[in-house]
DNA sequence: GCTATTTAATAGCGATCGATATGAAAAAGA
DNA sequence: TCTTTTTCATATCGATCGCTATTAAATAGC
């Protein structure tokens, strides 16, 4: 069925004709998406997911769907939501080295945050898979890789301006730190403190390549 | 039933009573290694088990006892065969960054290997577990402390030894090498290149402090 | 009121999960 | 040969898996 059947192209709630919906479909979803960030997909039962969002499987399938249309609304809610921050930092700080930086400090603190399942969901929602669930792995590794494909971009555009040395192999660079940021992630579900996150992200920055000689740019401490 | 009824105090086969086993149980565990490797440990069934093994469910559970037992025999055979080659390299090497630089060059390549699954088995197999899984998942996440432990001990014997600066904080470069580790584990899952594991090798050992003003150490490039 | 429409909860679908009861088959000891 | 011991393959076990048929409940339009 058509779930948004009852709405006009000017998006008003013009009145539902049948019963109303019982429960929040986005509180619902938020619930759901903890579920699976805290289990991984295969792990996270129907059991386990409507006893967290409060609702009978019947009222799960007829408002999402199935398990992978759920998790998928999830991963998308993740994405704009506690994983959004990224992305962020990569669009708004104005050189590469402070959005690596930003983004990498930002993680550590995300990661570690104590209101919601520690790790990076993306990373570790379908690490352990049946051939049954291949799919929806294959679905987040493109994000993963279409992750790390921004951060090389974000990259050679440093290059490119001058702040990194022109020989620089901005994909190697960008595999280096997505490397960190996914070991970030599993240290994190290991229980790893955010102080010990932020030291390891002082570690990674590191190894940023030194400036160019003629550009007048910060120096490591 | 115990298993060893048969065995004698001097540990010759001293031939067992009934009827002997079909199969090799070496062979057989190292098969149910790779599933376990391959998809995690719930994510492995028992009759992916079987299949690779190519025993029936009985003969299994007769010969490992359930599948619990057997995964631990599993990540102990892991850990003596291809997971062996880091506290190797950490015993072995002169000094703590050629033993750190030893260790990630050998997991960049072992973890790429064609002839078995991609990733570290003890990093990998139980980051996606429901409740029931929780004492196997504790089981493996002592086995990484154990081992960031080891690193630990083996850059502050480093610092013992004059060859990083006294200052070094050993725990935070532990962490930050394990993260790296853990984070390559991750990669070569996702199926990236053994020379893009090297390349960020190469990175990380970019952040290895700079040795102690008077000890006549060597320099990065 | 009545009908149409949508959601609700109960109960259960077939399939698979990890794990076994059962009895035949294969060896050693008598 | 006959008993004992152990492993073998067949055929499940109860529990849980993702999912849904069914029917009662709650709303809008008439």
């Amino acid at each position: 069925m058509h779930v948004a059947e009852s709405e006009t192209c000017h998006k008003v709630k013009v009145k539902p004709r049948g019963r109303p919906l019982s429960f929040d479909r986005d509180t619902a979803l938020e619930q759901a998406m903890h579920v699976f960030w805290e289990r991984g997909y295969e792990a996270a039962s129907i059991a386990d997911l409507t006893g967290a969002m409060g609702i009978t499987p019947p009222s799960l399938y007829t408002a999402f769907g199935d398990k992978e249309k759920l998790f998928l609304e999830a991963i998308e809610r993740y994405a704009t939501g506690p994983g959004s921050a990224g992305p962020r930092a990569l669009k708004e700080e104005p050189t590469a080295r402070g959005a690596i930086e930003r983004w990498l400090h930002e993680a550590a603190e995300e990661l570690t945050r104590s209101c919601h399942p520690k790790g990076c969901m993306v990373v570790m929602a379908t690490t352990n898979c049946s051939v049954a669930a291949e799919h929806v792995q294959t679905a987040l590794a493109k994000r993963r890789a279409a992750a790390i494909a921004s951060i090389r971009e974000r990259i050679q555009d440093g290059i490119d301006r001058g702040e990194l040395p022109a020989e620089t192999d901005a994909r190697a660079l960008s595999n280096f730190y997505s490397t960190i940021y996914q070991g970030m992630s599993m240290q994190a579900k290991d229980g790893a403190s955010r102080a010990s996150l932020m030291a390891t992200v002082d570690a990674a920055m590191r190894a940023w390549p030194a400036a160019p000689a003629r550009a007048g740019k910060k120096r490591l401490a």
